[in-house]
DNA sequence: CAGGATCCATATTGATACTG
DNA sequence: CAGTATCAATATGGATCCTG
């Protein structure tokens, strides 16, 4: 590490590019899925979530849930019922990620394609 | 997949979600540097790349250009020269990224510490 | 210089079954 | 409902040697 650089931390993480920061955060093959869905409102069970992201197996969505909690970007709220009911939102820190999926979206939409085009 | 869903499509892969396509196609642990890097200029020679992203493995360097070459994102010219000579760029559609980085970088902004808080 | 080929090790992801 | 536990598969990483 160079002596003068300017540093990016959060966490225990440090890193010399903001960039290389924000890319470390949302590696993980659905944290992206996540925060976009927990962008769309309020908060959103355990449950919607799985339902939500087609493909991704329980496992590795409450590891990613861990990561980004433990990260700062979103906040779990368990209420002790029975049955069980947890919440995900976005922490103030996530929703700065809000405008990234925006971007992200933009993007995605110049591959639409019609149903038929793919008969 | 329900019956009049909207796709989209890059490639041979198809998705219902803009954001799930965007997501897929910059997943892997370096792509979204390497398009950072090849955002800053013209274009940018292989070796350069690699001295430009620490801790990348030649291995998995040339493994995600292909991947971005074959997503379209990425061009890459090789000049009949010896010593050999390849240089990558971005394409008109890999230039769309570009605001995502942007955004990125923004939210990373928000994490720098000074060298003494480190300390 | 810009890779390709191979081997080996570790890390990440996935599928299934099970629990408070 | 919201997870855990376990095992299996895939992705990624590193080292070494090789080529046009």
């Amino acid at each position: 590490m160079k002596k003068n650089a300017v540093l990016y931390k959060i966490g225990e993480k440090v890193f010399e590019c903001p960039v290389g920061l924000a890319t470390n955060v949302i590696n993980g093959k659905w944290k992206l899925q996540i925060l976009n869905l927990l962008s769309q409102g309020a908060c959103m069970r355990y449950g919607d979530l799985k339902r939500g992201i087609e493909d991704v197996s329980e496992k590795m969505l409450i590891q990613h849930l861990r990561e980004l909690e433990g990260d700062g970007l979103i906040m779990r709220r368990a209420y002790g019922e029975v049955p069980p009911k947890v919440e995900y939102s976005l922490t103030e820190i996530g929703k700065g990620i809000i405008p990234v999926i925006d971007e992200l979206r933009k993007w995605g939409l110049g591959f639409k394609v019609t149903r038929e085009a793919m008969l």
